[in-house]
DNA sequence: ACAAGACATCGACAGTTGTCGAAACACGCA
DNA sequence: TGCGTGTTTCGACAACTGTCGATGTCTTGT
């Protein structure tokens, strides 16, 4: 039903994409950067939603289908929706294959999250790395 | 008033911190380790919480008085309101001096935070890296 | 065509969250 | 001591979220 709604965290650009943020450490966050991330950031901040995106993740051949998943303690329709959630906001996304839907996680998000928090070689946080 | 909600993400350990959980790609998250990881995901998913913590985080020195990242469309109280969640959650820590309460940053958890997210070299779902 | 299984959508409901203004608290200074 | 400024807490309220059971849709097998 949407179309202009999915991978909030990149955006397409013709043979790949590109992030949509500096590191978190680089400088304050615009508005738009932030309503940006913070939509990938609220997707995993649920417990239920994690497990899923880590079953997935975790999963042989970088797919699972729901039935493999579908265990983490609420009901099928509840996965249904958390799925769903994953898929609008780009992490996740899922194909039928028969009587099975997969879903598989998009890699290069992943990426982008990790270097939304990896801290760009001494930035302005990162001088002491003693603690 | 707190102390034993604090730093989810990393648990004390006498000289330093552990991470609490493997990379979201290694395998499936326990209940208990999503509940922990999940907490501070969604304390960074709102838009206004994460330029909060942007601007704490790339601010020169790694701290920032409230009055310097306040400007951020939202009244004050709610500016208070979300420092205080994101101390919750562990990501921030704060000390008053003087008329005014400078908060920064805990490094060790935006170096968790990355790991969750940066697939340990060639995980399952790392395997093919060109999208 | 029909039944069965896998998954999605719908409608409802309790609990949580983000926001504000008002008030309280903490500190420095006259 | 009292005032002004910076920050937090309080109380209230609308909006959002997670959850469920019931139902719908799609595919396979009989």
């Amino acid at each position: 039903m949407s179309n202009a709604r999915t991978l909030p965290l990149l955006e397409p650009d013709g043979q790949g994409v590109v992030p949509c943020c500096p590191p978190l450490t680089e400088r304050p966050f615009t508005a738009e950067e932030a309503e940006t991330a913070a939509r990938m950031f609220k997707a995993l901040g649920d417990p239920v939603r994690l497990r899923l995106f880590s079953a997935v993740a975790s999963h042989a051949g970088g797919e699972a289908c729901v039935c493999d998943i579908s265990d983490v303690g609420v009901s099928q329709p509840t996965v249904s929706h958390h799925l769903k959630k994953l898929k609008e906001a780009g992490l996740l996304t899922s194909e039928r294959r028969g009587t099975w839907v997969y879903y598989r996680v998009e890699p290069s998000v992943l990426a982008a999250m990790g270097r939304l928090l990896t801290s760009p070689a001494a930035g302005p946080a990162g001088a002491t790395t003693g603690n």
